[in-house]
DNA sequence: GTATTAACCGACCGGTCAGTCGGTCGGTAG
DNA sequence: CTACCGACCGACTGACCGGTCGGTTAATAC
């Protein structure tokens, strides 16, 4: 019926998929082989002749799903534009990814102390470090072009995550409904803050 | 030498206090009741002399510490003044706590998965509700008052908590160096944004 | 002094879990 | 057809960990 090739390949999609809507929901330790196993319908000895270790999955999970961020991130990176304009564009695309892709995002910081050496590292430097970095990028055309308050340009990166995070619902049971008012939060709260002003609409 | 009662207390103190960092640094799995003895510098079974259980221990850890917290909020939710001013000096007053009780504030987001029942609605409740609920007291004083712009109090309060655990350097190894950095990042970002505007400093 | 009790010890138990290994089955190559 | 190999199975193991329990010591009560 299937080739064999296909079917190996069918079957580790299947064990990634599975180990992420696991791992999203708990911790790297209260997870289990078994339960990634039987959620990929699949045993524990066929999980392990995919990979090599818990680790080794994980890590696989993870990096598979940062190469997809970067593509995505780095698309609003190339375009042309304000700074305001690509990160509406970045951020409007990343909040229509699928609920697990966008909670993958932040499971390093979760789960970034269960690793050591160059898992760890490698974990750090995709999540924390490169894409972080991309949006880096963008603040600081920004800051060039006058567009934004010269600011050590990491920091208004990270701020910038974390205030997409609170409008994803990370933080609590709070979530604007739709995309869009989501976008409009983010973005009016970033560029405008929270204060009444004259000139318009703020938050 | 010393009575009964002040050496319990003592030893449950120091139980404590390892727990907290212990369980800062590494998930609540990865965290073992033999770590947390040793580096209480008792045995386990004295660990089990003082507390019923692991996840009794956590919990008496965090809803001891939320206490604290609780009190500390409150003090600025009580004060007159602006909106600003009462953040100002909730979030000045936050930043000198030492690293490990400001760390214990976000744990919950990590660790709660792992609980269930009322153990995990105690620190939903503590953490995620009555804490970020007296910013949000705060905030809605500002909206009443025209000083913010209106909105979702609530998404505004996770929003500022968001920035602040930025400043704190939990996003990444960013980290503003003093206190009065931090403060001004946060306050200017919360309140005016990053845009260059003609009327002053953002950021 | 004697009895009682709280604080603490440390060996032990039962269960869990990552990882192993010998074996089966079906597709593939020659 | 035959020999082979990759995919997968499932029982097993060894380490670890939460929790227990009988015992020891020292403070306290009478």
């Amino acid at each position: 019926m299937l080739t064999t090739q296909t079917r190996s390949e069918a079957t580790a999609a299947r064990i990634i998929a599975a180990a992420k809507s696991l791992f999203v929901a708990r911790n790297y330790s209260d997870v289990t082989t078994d339960m990634i196993a039987t959620a990929a319908e699949i045993t524990k000895g066929g999980l392990y002749h995919h990979f090599a270790s818990k680790e080794d999955l994980y890590l696989a999970m993870m990096l598979g799903d940062f190469e997809d961020k970067r593509r995505l991130f780095e698309q609003a990176v190339a375009k042309p534009g304000t700074c305001r304009d690509r990160l509406t564009q970045l951020t409007r695309d990343y909040l229509e990814l699928p609920h697990e892709e966008r909670e993958l995002t932040h499971l390093v910081r979760r789960d970034v102390n269960t690793f050591s050496g160059k898992e760890r590292d490698s974990l750090i430097s995709a999540y924390q470090k490169a894409l972080p970095a991309q949006i880096e990028t963008i603040i600081n055309d920004g800051i060039r072009d006058e567009e934004v308050a010269a600011c050590d340009a990491r920091i208004l990166a990270w701020s910038f995550v974390a205030l997409v995070e609170v409008v994803i619902g990370q933080y609590a049971e709070v979530t604007l409904e739709n995309t869009e008012a989501q976008l409009e939060h983010v973005l009016g709260l970033f560029f405008g803050g929270v204060s009444i002003t004259p000139k318009g609409e703020p938050a």
